[in-house]
DNA sequence: TTACTATATGGTAATTTTGCCATATAAATT
DNA sequence: AATTTATATGGCAAAATTACCATATAGTAA
């Protein structure tokens, strides 16, 4: 690929690509409403802790989240909840019958 | 998984998949102006024409565009423009220092 | 029909992603 | 200090993605 386009569209799908797994997609949406620790996202999606822990460090380096440890616990919030306005135009997308 | 929770978000993490590659972002954008043909994406993005192929397939089997056979040439075209509107956010998304 | 052109598809090797297990680390508690 | 708890990390095997080459297909032109 072109080194211009790759280099211009390179950061943008970096990002993309951490939306594109249902867990995090569910944990953004779960952090809609505030900030939670590790421990409740393990428990809602029924994943091992680790890799729970994993898809939060996907989320985190791409710049999605930020955390904060307190006490035993880590607790991680959305960095820019604009990326939870993008849903909308994403579930209105329908695959082709075929 | 839980099977609710990836019931609900699978089907927004494949349109997603879809977007998470810079060729294909590059394609989204290059289409923003109108409809264009296969040859027109081989020639900017410099892959081969079996590659861009794909990832045009990849685009159109998600949903985001659609396709006219006219002559000898496959033009595609946005099925959903407001996906040009997530990208603000999505650049507006800073990586870590670490 | 034959040849040519644009696009799609099958095959494959390299790379990346995913999820689990085992273990490390750090903070709190005893 | 020793134990417990919450989270992170290393390792690995399975699965998915990517890009190329070779070839198939469909439309056009000769």
């Amino acid at each position: 690929m072109k080194k211009e386009i790759l280099d211009k569209y390179k950061n943008r799908s970096e990002v993309i690509k951490a939306l594109a797994h249902p867990a995090r997609l569910f944990m953004l949406d779960y952090l809609s409403d505030g900030e939670k620790c590790v421990c409740k996202f393990t428990e809602e999606l029924g994943l091992d802790q680790s890799t729970v822990s994993k898809h939060l460090a996907v989320l985190k380096n791409s710049g999605l989240v930020a955390f904060e440890k307190r006490g035993l616990n880590v607790y991680y919030r959305l960095k820019c909840p604009c990326i939870l306005n993008i849903f909308d135009c994403i579930e209105s997308v329908n695959k082709p019958e075929k």
